[in-house]
DNA sequence: CCCCAGGCAGCGC
DNA sequence: GCGCTGCATGGG
């Protein structure tokens, strides 16, 4: 779902500069939703944000895509600019990698139906904010690793964990000329899969059940019982995927709808973790009878939010309405 | 010092 | 089925 529309300029940087930039592509964005928001409230983890020293007071956001290194900077209100550098690759492939992570087009329209803006006027206008932040296409292993890590902390100490493993377990990616460090990809099924417990647990907040869970699941995925692959939205569906996510330990209800919608395209996924569950109480009366959140009450509920948010795409709509309330109403700032 | 931060699983009743 | 607890650490 997206967000951005790729622009049909491509321009290449035919010769090769010092710091080996090579492709670049210029994207341009339907609305004025600010490429921070875009990528952090697209549930991307490792985005690094830095200031811009030519260009005072815009920012760069470097990511890693596809174990392809990525800048990209805000050029106006309706331009992005994304720069690859690291290893070099073709700017056909840059541009599919890009549109690939943000994912397909989605109308504003089928995000919040004639129903929801019927039936909920004050809370639409508010979102309307929002029009054009998108649920970012993301790989699907570094979606299951990531949201494994994130459970009850906050998400500086989500990042960190990330990272860690990353430079740990992730193979180094360096400059094809000058074979500068640029980063490090992130962890391959295998090497989580062989990892020593003792060095998984550094990355996973010393969280040793956290870490146990994450070698079993790698090595599940390396002797096929589980195949993320065989998993995205077009050849299951999401019933069946998050069926089978749960059946792993360290994998609830929250984490597998998180999976399902961030790494696999199920959009009818509504992750409900606390935000998600007090806003769905406070602005839409959506309550659940017992504190804890069982499995059954969490199917409900998260039944009673798919009519609600329609059926296109209830996932995106949640999104826009976590953010909603944890930046706006709650005024929350940590993304 | 206390409480909470984008959960999950195991236990007792 | 429901409630409680451990897991772990950093920051307000």
């Amino acid at each position: 779902m997206v967000v951005l529309r790729l622009d049909k300029t491509l321009m290449l940087n035919s010769n090769q500069e010092k710091g080996c930039r090579c492709s670049k592509v210029f994207i341009k964005k339907p609305t004025y939703y600010n490429l921070h928001d875009t990528l952090f409230c697209g549930q991307a983890f490792r985005w690094i944000e830095k200031p811009n020293p030519n260009q005072n007071p815009s920012r760069i956001y470097e990511g890693i895509l596809q174990n392809i290194i990525i800048q990209v900077q805000e050029i106006d209100n309706q331009t992005i600019l994304v720069e690859q550098i690291g290893t070099r690759i073709p700017e056909t492939k840059l541009k599919k990698v890009v549109r690939q992570y943000l994912g397909l087009n989605v109308s504003w329209e089928k995000t919040f139906n004639t129903l929801f803006k019927k039936n909920y006027p004050g809370i639409y206008t508010k979102l309307k904010k929002y029009k054009g932040l998108s649920v970012l296409s993301q790989n699907n292993f570094e979606v299951l690793i990531s949201f494994m890590c994130a459970q009850g902390l906050g998400v500086s100490i989500i990042r960190r964990q990330i990272s860690m493993l990353c430079e740990l377990f992730g193979e180094p990616i360096l400059n094809f000329k000058s074979s500068e460090l640029l980063g490090y990809s992130f962890p391959k099924p295998e090497s989580l899969a062989e990892a020593s417990l003792h060095e998984l647990k550094k990355c996973t907040n010393n969280n040793g059940i956290r870490a146990k869970n994450i070698k079993h699941i790698s090595q599940s995925i390396c002797n096929s019982s589980l195949n993320l692959d065989e998993l995205c939205a077009e050849n299951t569906s999401y019933e069946e995927a998050k069926e089978l996510l749960v059946s792993f330990p360290g994998i609830g209800e929250k984490i597998a709808d998180c999976v399902c919608l961030f790494g696999l395209g199920h959009h009818e996924a509504i992750p409900i973790d606390r935000h998600v569950r007090e806003y769905l109480d406070k602005l839409f009366e959506l309550r659940t009878p017992s504190q804890a959140l069982s499995e059954q009450n969490y199917r409900n509920l998260a039944e009673k939010a798919r009519a609600l948010l329609g059926p296109d795409y209830p996932g995106l709509s949640s999104q826009i309405l976590f953010h909603y309330w944890r930046k706006d109403v709650k005024g929350l700032t940590s993304f």
